[in-house]
DNA sequence: ACAGCACGTCACAGTTTCATGACACAACAC
DNA sequence: GTGTTGTGTCATGAAACTGTGACGTGCTGT
């Protein structure tokens, strides 16, 4: 499932709750604010890869956070409004706007703009992959835990990676060991089992009780959505 | 004022004409066709900048149209509809279309909305680039940073080319090499670490803590937008 | 309960990887 | 020739990674 890190900025807490909730159904994974102020801050620091902005916002309105964002970077930026008027739509796409939608909206159709904007935004369209709020990155190789990123070293990357390719399926030592690592290794080592430990430490919520990699005792290791 | 060449697909005569005037008066170049095959002969021949598709086609139907055009190119195409059915909407984005407009529109409106397709198009093919305040001129060759130009040598530059071709994806060592480099170097050398820090050491305000470079251990690297 | 086994956990030292700066040499302009 | 610039290589040290083995824990069948 293709995913993507979508900055929301609504001030109205049902629509807001409404629309963090659709989003995520459809596999993004969404941060909202109220205020574009806050959200300013958020894209200075991390860089969403779109945003959706409420054009009346406390404060600043959602035009001139799309003018100020546009002046420091080319994110893609959905504006969003209950007036459909025509000289708002006209001033929302000048003030660099990709797309004007007018509430309510359902989110299927949300989703399949936001898809098409980054289709045309993304030149290397970046291939990840979502499991409820656990997120990899292949082609950034970033891996990121309810949009926090995780570092992994390489060898645990390329051990979770295996495990990620074939979801649901259970992978034995000898194979992981020839995926992962050389084939110069012993069998009956516990290099798997200390290497999945290591993963499970940083991804699993409470690695005591794996929501991702279960062990299957006897046979392996599966990883599976929660 | 920036004007396009737009291809306009649509069969009723009177809609026709009055879009086609309204987008003259907006200062476009458009050219006209009744049918989906006429408008895709067209394509193969002259490239237009922009394609406005009626969904609602004798022969070929829009959305299929726009499916043909994505096969051979990444055309920006509008659809162009009566209809504004949630299904058709996400039918039409999902066929590769980067808007869907619904009839009747104000051609102010058609109008903002090409100029921010056209922007968003323009700006991946675009010469010139900007991450914060690092900005790349691929045209001119040259970079600058908060306005100051920096020099960068024939090989500095290609080698920040590459990596900026290909934001947020790791890049590996023996890609760059390829790359940046010709093939006769050997893959373990220290050739593109060495280049890589002559790069940060002059686009970088930390080189110890690099903004725009980053360092994947055993990977590569990755060129990502502060 | 018990033994046997499979897996989890942990610390640590050897190894790998990378940043940094120095240096030699080639290319080039003057 | 002479100085300048660009480029590849290398040594060095710091930091990060990783395999290993000892031991703990919990499951399983008798």
């Amino acid at each position: 499932m293709r995913v993507a890190g979508i900055l929301l900025v609504e001030d109205d807490p049902s629509v807001r709750m409404a629309l963090e909730l659709a989003l995520t159904r459809q596999g993004h994974s969404v941060t909202s604010y109220v205020t574009g102020e806050e959200a300013l801050d958020h894209i200075r620091s991390r860089r969403p890869e779109i945003v959706i902005l409420d054009v009346m916002l406390p404060g600043i309105d959602g035009v001139e956070v799309c003018r100020r964002i546009r002046k420091i970077d080319q994110l893609p930026v959905i504006l969003l409004t209950a007036r459909g008027d025509d000289l708002d739509v006209v001033v929302g796409l000048e003030a660099g706007a990709d797309d004007y939608v007018v509430k309510p909206v359902e989110p299927r159709v949300l989703d399949a703009r936001i898809r098409a904007i980054l289709r045309r935004a993304e030149s290397a369209a970046s291939d990840r992959i979502g499991f409820g709020d656990l997120v990899i990155d292949r082609g950034a190789l970033k891996v990121t835990l309810a949009n926090k990123e995780i570092h992994l070293t390489p060898t645990e990357l390329r051990l979770l990676l295996e495990l990620v390719r074939h979801p649901g399926q259970v992978l034995n030592r000898r194979y992981l060991l020839r995926a992962v690592w050389d084939h110069t290794h012993v069998a009956d080592s516990r290099l798997v089992d200390a290497c999945v430990q290591r993963v499970r430490a940083k991804i699993e919520p409470r690695p005591a009780e794996p929501v991702f990699i279960h062990t299957v005792r006897g046979f392996g290791y599966r990883f599976s959505p929660p």
